[in-house]
RNA sequence: GCGCCCGUAGCUCAGCUGGAUAGAGCAACUGACUUCUAAUCAGUAGGUCGAGGGUUCGAAUCCUUCCGGGCGCGCCA
């Protein structure tokens, strides 16, 4: 239920009517209309530009549109009066009480999901995140995008996608046989052998100990005399798995759970990237060539070389992108393209991608394989997640990947919550950098939107059971016999507007792939029931319990009973607990 | 040099893919606690939406040129 759509579609019947009539031509094009709520309360409940966007294909004056409108809207069952504004604006006013019965309840309806809704039509799409390296625990930089990643992915699934959450893991770079070369030396280590400093070039990090020791556990000292040809493969497998197993770890302690762990060796040993290049150049894309210094700075060992290039230019990009290595392997970015081009062929046309901002400069290469390959059936949309900079206290918390003082995941999780992290982490955009002060975000004070948005749940809870121990005639109360008109108080009808918002804030926050609006959301709506809960502190006669008046108790129940339960749906797709008490 | 992102109140940020007089929080000032949790609320003050030009009924939003900041820029991942 959404009022707004509901009332768009009243207004496209109103304007098939007109054409019939001949007062508008006959195939008009609505799509820029709007109905939507008015910014200013002043202008009414309900705003339509519909005037002011037909007006020249109708070749009227927005205004004189406006008047043909005016009738038929007015004419409309609960709407109360119908105002032309502005340039042409029209403004709907309803009936508060059918308002209040329709928002609350669409909420108490135990049959829809109040907010759900079916635009993504049950088609697939595949959502990508985090994708960190196997080759240590995840850090707070990983932070943000497996939040954000995971809150979009429960958004789109709301408004009715397939949704597929899913995890490259980069296991066949180079990275990851210098994991298996630091794994080796804590595998001498637990065998008894002194390693001393780790050395410049492989991780020195303490969370290997543990696989040399298991290492040795399983091999004993079998690999400890071998050449690296030999052991290379075996302890390169075993440490990603465990890294793997560690990662999975560091997810679950925020909740962050895939469908699929996608490895990119597999595409290597299946020959699948082989067979997207071999697509590619049979759609006569891929060349051998030179390509052009780049302008400004040259690299210090740059020199023109020959090198097997897609036309990624043909798609937008900047300049052809190599996929072979000068030793003949494949490029990074080579296996990529195939690893898209499996998503789209396991019937993905929809891809969400979330990488760190550093990675800005691959998009569009990216994005040029997928049309490439899919001929522009595929669509991806890459969501870059900016820093996030740490703060104790205001001042900033330094981190060296050398000192080995990086903070970690598991570390911000331990001391804030996962609840807190998760908060955080969506109350900015993606595309703008994050600060994350740990002293802050633990404040009990509505500078802390997590604890304002929490309290505000909590404080409905506590209503609740005093109203159940305070009337506890309130049970009795049939359903069916809440008079919801009782609700008329300007604060609460402000309450309502704002809870009839949010299948639009949904739906608008889940096609512009934008989790935050959902947080920012929750942040106005605790807004209004504080204001409104204040409001009973100077007025009695507004607080939600009324001693003697039960139908006013009951319907103010429902209505806050709607709120908390808005909060909590809001709350799920973060990914957050609702606080029952605090 | 090129590409992408960003620039909105003193500070931190929203702004519903082009709507009406640009909004919150913090900080400042004024006021509300024998309460359903004052962990909150109400009010005052604060703006050339980085600058100029363009598109149109209408621009913070789209185009363009500058200015300033971040990221990236032939085989890394």
């Amino acid at each position: 239920m959404n009022i707004f759509n509901q009332f768009k579609e009243e207004l496209n019947l109103l304007l098939q009517e007109l054409s019939t009539q001949s007062i508008l031509p006959d195939d008009l094009d609505a799509r820029n209309i709007t109905v939507e709520p008015p910014r200013d309360e002043k202008h009414g409940d309900i705003a339509t530009n519909a005037a002011l966007v037909l007006s020249k294909q109708a070749r009227m004056k927005p205004r004189d549109l406006a008047e043909c409108l005016v009738g038929p809207l007015t004419a409309l069952e609960h709407v109360e009066s119908v105002e032309i504004a502005g340039p042409g604006f029209i403004n709907l006013r309803l009936s508060p009480n059918y308002l209040v019965a329709i928002v609350l309840d669409a909420i108490a309806d135990p049959n829809g999901e109040y907010g759900s809704s079916n635009i993504g039509d049950g088609e697939k799409i595949n959502v990508e995140y985090v994708s960190a390296n196997p080759t240590g625990p995840m850090h707070v930089g990983h932070c943000r995008g497996a939040v954000f990643g995971d809150a979009l992915a429960s958004l789109l699934a709301k408004v009715g996608y397939a949704v597929t959450r899913e995890y490259y893991i980069n296991d066949a770079g180079a990275q990851i046989d210098v994991l298996a070369r630091s794994a080796y030396l804590r595998y001498r280590e637990a065998l008894g052998e002194e390693v001393g400093d780790i050395p410049e070039g492989l991780y020195p990090g303490e969370y290997l100990v543990s696989v040399g020791e298991k290492l040795a556990r399983l091999y004993g000292d079998k690999w400890l005399k071998a050449p690296e040809a030999e052991w290379l493969t075996v302890i390169r497998d075993f440490a990603a798995a465990e890294m793997m197993d560690m990662i999975r770890d560091d997810l679950a302690s925020l909740g962050i759970s895939f469908d699929l762990f996608y490895s990119e060796k597999t595409l290597h040993d299946s020959g699948r990237i082989a067979d997207a290049l071999a697509q590619l150049d049979a759609k006569g894309l891929i060349y051998e060539g030179v390509l052009e210094p780049p302008k400004g700075k040259l690299p210090d060992d740059w020199e023109a070389r020959p090198q097997t290039l897609f036309k990624s230019t043909q798609f937008g990009d900047d300049v052809d992108r190599a996929v072979k290595k000068s030793d003949g392997s494949w490029t990074y970015f080579a296996a990529d393209v195939a690893y898209h081009l499996d998503k789209y062929q396991r019937g993905f046309s929809r891809m969400v991608d979330v990488w760190g901002a550093d990675h800005g400069g691959y998009i569009k290469r990216v994005q040029a394989a997928v049309t490439a390959l899919t001929d522009g059936e595929g669509d991806l949309d890459v969501k870059l997640c900016q820093l996030v900079r740490l703060f104790r206290n205001g001042e900033p918390v330094r981190m060296s990947k050398r000192a080995g003082n990086f903070v970690t995941l598991r570390d911000v999780v331990d001391e804030v919550g996962k609840d807190v992290v998760r908060f955080i982490m969506l109350s900015r955009k993606n595309d703008a950098t994050l600060d994350f002060d740990f002293s802050k975000v633990t404040e009990q004070s509505k500078d802390n939107p997590v604890f304002y948005v929490q309290y505000a749940h909590a404080r409905i809870c506590s209503v609740r059971d005093k109203a159940a121990e305070q009337l506890p005639e309130i049970d009795e109360t049939d359903e069916e016999d809440i008079d919801l008109s009782l609700i008329q108080d300007p604060a609460e009808i402000r309450l309502i507007k704002t809870l009839a918002n949010w299948p639009r804030i949904i739906e608008s926050a889940a096609m512009a792939h934008e989790p935050h609006r959902v947080a920012f959301y929750l942040y106005d709506l605790a807004s209004d029931f504080h204001a409104l809960w204040n409001k009973g502190n100077d007025n009695p006669e507004l607080r939600f319990i009324i001693d003697n008046n039960v139908a006013l108790t009951r319907a103010r129940l429902v209505m806050i009973l709607a709120v908390r339960w808005v909060i909590a749906s809001g709350l799920e797709i973060l990914g957050v607990e609702p606080a029952e008490a605090m």
